[in-house]
DNA sequence: GGCACATGCTAGAATAATCAACTATTTCTT
DNA sequence: AAGAAATAGTTGATTATTCTAGCATGTGCC
């Protein structure tokens, strides 16, 4: 039992018995399209959408950040990031600068009005997150990050 | 110590100390990106992508399914997902038909042609997802899905 | 130095997803 | 039974994302 089981668990898309609600990527599909809805529709009226709010995260948690290493956070295509960049700072949220040391880098930092924006946001978003935690302890949540972490990890070595 | 921290852990958004690493969304966003543009990248020389992959999925295990459930079960909109099925129908993946209980119901079954399709899309991103779980037990699978669902379950009933 | 090649980014074309408005059918109300 | 309201789906316009090609700068090699 234990060999042919252990090739074919109802989570592996192969198995005869494969059930897409046992398949975490079913999940992290589902999860996350729902998490951007709900995040875009309350952004929506404060001129914000979640892919916004994603680089306004970054961009407050590293400082100044290359296009590149923000389409790496993102996991975007650079030509995504460079048109929602520059909309932004379009919207005065950010600044872009040519990079001192390689120019062909250029550097994007956010204004204070980024950072009151994200606050905004911040508290806009509050409460949706609390109710999507609700009834997860901090263990769960830490082993949760370390799963999801180290699958991503196994695909980016690809 | 404890009520101060237990509103302000590294996961939460307010937090001072809020480290995206140690976000669950972060790691959704980026996971299911990566996984996306992986399949995409796979599936793509068979005239396929992940979005028309999961509705090939969702049909095989459901069997005959309406436009709606299938908005349901990838969380799109419903004018995305019909799009995707004529999409389909015209590469003869998939055969709609008005339901005879309720006409203004389309019902979606898979054809032959996609249940082959299927087959071929399983064998081709059968590696991807072997190494993806690299490492992973299915213990650790199971607490994962639970997680991901729970959370999905918030955030639905808002 | 100078040439091949790699890297970082940008901009227009193409594709995909969503929004908004609409039709057709069914259900509810009275 | 008739009209109002709700539901399921479709379609064209809008927006977002990605693909493709190209430019500018930097790096390695002779």
């Amino acid at each position: 039992m234990a060999d042919k089981d252990a090739l074919s668990p109802s989570f592996f898309p192969l198995s005869e018995e494969f059930r897409s609600k046992d398949y975490p990527f079913y999940w992290v599909a589902r999860l996350n399209a729902r998490y951007s809805a709900d995040m875009d529709a309350l952004l929506k009226p404060k001129g914000l959408s979640s892919s916004k709010w994603r680089v306004l995260m970054i961009l407050h948690e590293h400082g100044r950040l290359s296009m590149s290493d923000i389409a790496i956070h993102t996991v975007a295509k650079l030509s995504t990031i460079t048109k929602i960049v520059y909309k932004m700072q379009e919207a005065e949220l950010v600044v872009t600068a040519p990079s001192a040391e390689d120019r062909r880098v250029t550097e994007v930092t956010l204004t204070e009005q980024g950072e009151a924006q994200l606050e905004v946001a911040r508290e806009l978003t509050h409460r949706l997150v609390e109710k999507a935690f609700h009834g997860l302890d901090a263990e769960e949540i830490v082993t949760l990050n370390r799963c999801l972490g180290k699958i991503f990890n196994n695909l980016k070595s690809i």
